[in-house]
DNA sequence: CCTCAGATGGACT
DNA sequence: GTCCATCTGAGGC
């Protein structure tokens, strides 16, 4: 399967963002294959953005990641339980990245299933499939992302985005925006629309 | 469908 | 000590 190289994410970080819309999120794990087809993501801009970890050239043992090439992953821990997992953009040194917020669960379901809620995936009850990977911190247990994945690759084996997957298409996509979630301190960034996302 | 409290730990001041 | 780029289960409608 061939993957998104360095210079799809080292452009400008909206335009990557609008672009992973729609892409496939594949990781290979146990030898298997999990994919996702991304349905929702948020810039983050170091350079202009208060809601961004590395705002205005901070740079710690957390958000040094971000200062990495695009196609670098980020993945920190949020609200002590979860992990949001990111793909850095731009050049090296402009700390920005993306957050992947959701994706629609393609391939490799039932391996996802015990990842995710530790069962099988016949198992599983309406609710819990609809909400199989619709928020940052789900997706990244869907797919076994945690803290080891930080400053890995997106251009790797493990863990990539690609264009196409077989013969998987969907309906033409209507690209929607809209101020980021869960940002509220950020001041007047909080208004930016800068969240990229699809209905269901 | 909705709201709300509580869980939980690391980064940072 | 405070703040999180969140999720779940319980309860109400």
């Amino acid at each position: 399967m061939k993957y998104l190289d360095r210079k799809f994410y080292e452009r400008d970080t909206l335009e990557v963002a609008k672009d992973l819309i729609g892409k496939y999120l594949v990781r290979q794990y146990n030898g298997k294959y999990i994919i996702g087809q991304i349905t929702e993501a948020e810039a983050y801009i170091g350079a202009i953005d208060k809601a961004c970890h590395a705002y205005n050239g901070k740079k710690t043992e957390r958000t040094k990641v971000l200062y990495e090439e695009g196609g670098t992953c980020y993945v920190y821990l949020i609200y002590g339980m979860y992990y949001c997992m990111n793909i850095v953009t731009e050049k090296e040194g402009a700390a920005a990245a993306i957050l992947l917020r959701s994706v629609k669960l393609i391939e490799g379901k039932e391996l996802a299933a015990k990842l995710r809620y530790g069962k099988e995936l016949k198992e599983l009850t309406k609710y819990q499939l609809k909400n199989f990977s619709n928020g940052p911190g789900k997706l990244c247990k869907a797919f076994n992302i945690s803290k080891i994945n930080n400053m890995g690759s997106f251009c790797s084996e493990e863990l990539f985005i690609a264009d196409e997957w077989e013969e998987h298409k969907l309906a033409k996509l209507k690209i929607k925006t809209s101020p980021r979630i869960g940002i509220d301190y950020a001041e007047e960034a909080k208004d930016f629309n800068w969240r990229f996302y699809v209905e269901d």
